[in-house]
DNA sequence: CCGCATCCAACAAGATACTG
DNA sequence: CAGTATCTTGTTGGATGCGG
């Protein structure tokens, strides 16, 4: 990308990732941790080869990522971020708090990865109900998988699934994201086509943060 | 901009504020408040006329910002950030404190403007002594001067001149922002350039926001 | 299959000139 | 002043190819 020419920290941190699928790329790294070429294009539908390519080789070159041979199980390159890439995480979070109020917007064309609703919960809302036990939240948003875990007072999730959850909520991306994030509440969620099967009242402890 | 089309909050923000320029607009705006074209384009230097009257019209119709008629006094359009536009001043923040880490390099054909200063002491440090009298320092770099007052526990800062200073810093930009966000030590900066004059150890109370 | 490289049509950005 | 029109150039997305 053509720098700015502005001696200006928000524009310096543009120069390197503000070209077009820079970020996304960033982001696929930050939710997979390392991982191929292949992962990182099944992640990012609709990047041209080509161009994931150069996007690899500019984060190698500002030092955002590493590519790495890996050793013989794997055999193939992997790309993973440095602690400058890593330390992106705070704009993704501003910035995927900021995007949530675009999220009920119904664009029926949109991909979507399980991934991408499993950091939801995680980034923008806190366990409202610390001393309370353990609990674990199974997700199926459009057939793919997600686990919540409520645990240490802290809200952790992952892609995947797990036996004799707490919780099951089963739906469209919208009525999933919507009620994990405290959008929108149980009932209208379940007018857009979510399934809910045990503890519903462990909804209650998903509290948003604030959106200042 | 195209849309990634993808069912993501990230992503969905990226639609919207990711375009070259977007960002810097929305910074100018959020900045300066309220302001003319004129305005705008001089806070921005580089950019070309139709592209930002292009990423204005883009904005407001993604209602980030509004624009108004203003009242006789100045007798043409202001454009002024919605609370969706202001809702972006944590993704800013997010991006300029990343950002900092490259404004060591110097680029000597950067432009520079006293806003692009001003509000890194306000965003990117906390008055380590908060039960100590207010303060005011004037800093003038690159010619162009601006006021940062340690008050209330607080750093606030705005471009502009104040008479009979607690502190003056003068020089070049890299030595002000670098000293005045703790990237670098006082005897550095008078090394790149930087005279001070009056109650350096002011500069004790800017601690800067920790990194993660 | 993986990790690109190459080619091309479509589009976005930059520079400049111009108008109400 | 506040943009618009036009032109040129650069970038992107998508298809295809190809060695390891």
């Amino acid at each position: 990308m053509r720098s700015y020419g502005q001696y200006c920290s928000i524009a310096r941190a543009l120069d390197i990732v503000g070209d077009r699928w820079t970020l996304l790329v960033v982001r696929e790294l930050m939710l997979q941790g390392p991982c191929r070429f292949t992962d990182l294009k099944k992640g990012l539908p609709g990047v041209a080869a080509n161009l994931l390519s150069a996007r690899l080789k500019e984060l190698e070159a500002a030092g955002l990522l590493t590519r790495e041979d890996a050793p013989p199980p794997v055999a193939t390159a992997l790309y993973a971020l440095t602690e400058d890439g890593r330390a992106l995480e705070p704009v993704l979070r501003a910035l995927g708090l900021w995007g949530l109020r675009f999220m009920t917007e119904e664009r029926p064309d949109d991909s979507f990865r399980a991934r991408w609703l499993a950091y939801a919960p995680a980034w923008f809302t806190t366990d409202a109900d610390p001393g309370a036990p353990p609990a674990v939240i199974q997700v199926v948003a459009s057939g793919e998988p997600a686990v919540i875990e409520v645990r240490d007072g802290r809200i952790h999730s992952r892609t995947g699934r797990v036996t004799d959850p707490d919780l099951l909520l089963e739906g469209p991306p919208r009525a999933v994201l919507g009620l994990l994030t405290g959008v929108i509440d149980l009932e209208l969620a379940q007018g857009l086509g979510l399934s809910v099967r045990g503890r519903r009242e462990l909804l209650a402890r998903l509290r948003p943060v604030p959106r200042d």
